[in-house]
DNA sequence: GGGCATGGTGGGAGCGCTCTCAAACCGTCC
DNA sequence: GGACGGTTTGAGAGCGCTCCCACCATGCCC
């Protein structure tokens, strides 16, 4: 463990003996000043000011008991997400309302169930103040062993079925957004409409399948097609889909990286989009949706804003200790209407 | 900011009137028992396990002077980087050795020269014990600016000319690993040797290019190409190398993202990896050298155990407070060759 | 057998801050 | 003019921990 970082820095002591008042007052005036008079609001602020004080984090912990951080967990498996622009846009939204919420956001690393008791360790520890988690996969055992630790967490995306339901989450309107998509299709007039789904182990790729299912109710489970969110994944989606049914005349793609892929193979079949095939994603990732031709019609969701929802929902838990957990959110999603559909 | 926790948690001095003994010795045992007699060891930890003693950081820290926490500054527009498997490796390790060392890792996300001082304020305000940055363009203000702080930090990459040469760093052996690389291709037989370049204000970069003009001091300057490190610029200056230089007949390329780029540009050009045009790439990355057709020979750095001794640099550094500045370390690279060269 | 190192232990101060509580102050009203 | 209510202010008690230092057993030597 680390050394001193600097030299000695001023004490709220020698603030309030520069400004002349006492430090109770001193204190007052650094944590927002309500109840002190201008006058001296002032001239301690200005003895804060020539002085550079700043506050010591821990000595006010350790009367506060709280600790102005906030863990952001992240299992191994899924840092390969990093790459996945839409874990970045989040933990970005998590990060800037950290910020806004003057907490720190402390990245904890899960290596693999043998680290479990480290990070169980860790978070019932009393370092963080609370914590989020992503809760990616069914079978995950990460959402339980953070949910024994008791302490104040938030999931980003529905935990599956079975996780503890006291955990508030955050979530975007992935049947909602579906049924948009779907709906569009429909109206565009399309009449055998696909879906290439997600992995089915994931919450969103399961809420978006039903989704469909809610506007197309009796549609033919050869029109269901099996991705995995990979470009790849949706392109070999596409083909088995054109194989199967040759009159596919619209379809859902569960994320706009496998529509990409779907792309590419109804471009390869010397198809037309989206005169013979409209085709819809679901993300709107800019990485994507800007590079694909025609431009791709897709589904919103506003990522960055989950990340910060996420974080308020936090803060709100750890303010109101007592009372009842707050609600889970899920966020709109819009259908954003370019050439593809 | 968040509250409480927790229930109250026990505290040393329960834990001592549990083993009956003092707060101090009690302590002593908590941070590894120097100088008290086994029987009271085995009492105190018996009271620590049964109580679920967990030391309060805060008030440790009060004392100590110490945080246990290091920050780990990323610029937005490197945050991208995160999708670059490079990156994710680094902070792997960064994150494993801080692990070890008991600190935790608190992720400093700047958005922008707007945001520099509320970094430069956070990093001088004694929340950590150090920084670890990365210095990935020239025109970088980051170091700089860190730098200011004089907090006790380590970068990842050699900063450019100009940046503060008191601060350690940690690099692979660019220029080193390139000589290697075109060696190879000379041994080979090759006798056009092109190089494919990382942007040039990247120092990894530009020492890949001095490494190649190291070994062919009089290279054709057509033979020197200008990518930045995408997939999609490897294919293109492949293809421009191949207008320009059609004899070419090795390439050391900077990356092994713009390699696969220049095989792919190989390929279409109907030219045989290596017969025709042998090929080296430079990280060894799996996810890239593992799909290639032939498999890419390529240099290894090894990235994960940077970022671990840039955690044991910046320990240093923080241990011997008083002392000289620990020296920068660069890590060695090794030629793996597979079937492109 | 008393003096003296030696290593083990406990007492207690204090890290820098917040927060309760009582004192001091002000203006108002009877 | 004094009592009273309300607002500011300051004194002081900790928060939980580490670490200095005095203390106390030992064991050893002369």
């Amino acid at each position: 463990m680390p050394e001193q970082t600097a030299g000695s820095r001023p004490t709220l002591e020698a603030v309030a003996a520069r400004a002349g008042v006492s430090r109770a007052t001193a204190s007052r005036v650094v944590n927002g000043g309500e109840g002190v008079r201008p006058p001296l609001v002032d001239k301690v602020r200005q003895a804060v000011e020539e002085l550079g004080y700043v506050p010591n984090h821990a000595a006010r912990s350790l009367v506060t008991r709280r600790n102005g951080a906030v863990a952001v967990v992240i299992a191994e498996p899924e840092m390969r997400i990093f790459s996945d622009p839409f874990f970045e846009q989040q933990v970005r939204g998590i990060s800037r309302e950290l910020t806004a919420h003057d907490s720190q956001l402390v990245l904890l690393w899960v290596e693999g169930p043998g680290d479990h008791d480290r990070i169980a360790r860790y978070l019932g520890g009393g370092h963080v103040d609370g914590a989020l988690a992503f809760s990616l996969h069914n079978d995950d055992e990460l959402p339980a062993l953070i949910g024994r630790t008791k302490i104040p967490m938030v999931f980003g995306g529905r935990p599956a079925a079975g996780a503890d339901l006291t955990v508030p989450y955050v979530d975007a309107d992935n049947r909602g957004g579906a049924r948009e998509a779907v709906r569009h299709l429909v109206s565009r007039g399309c009449r055998n409409i696909a879906h290439i789904a997600g992995p089915r182990d994931q919450t969103s790729a399961q809420d978006r399948i039903d989704g469909y299912h809610d506007v197309l109710v009796d549609a033919d489970p050869d029109l269901l097609c099996q991705g995995d969110f990979t470009e790849a994944s949706g392109a070999r989606a596409m083909a088995e889909l054109l194989d199967r049914r040759p009159d596919v005349d619209g379809v859902f793609v569960s994320n706009d990286l496998m529509a990409s892929g779907a792309l590419r193979t109804l471009r390869e079949r010397g198809l037309r989009v989206p005169e013979d095939v409209a085709l819809v994603g679901f993300d709107d990732m800019v990485s994507v949706v800007g590079t694909t031709e025609p431009a791709l019609t897709t589904v919103r969701q506003d990522i960055e804003g989950m990340g910060r929802l996420m974080v308020r929902l936090l803060m709100r838990l750890l303010n109101e200790s007592g009372g009842a957990a707050p609600a889970s959110v899920i966020t709109p999603t819009t259908l954003v209407r370019r050439a593809s559909a």
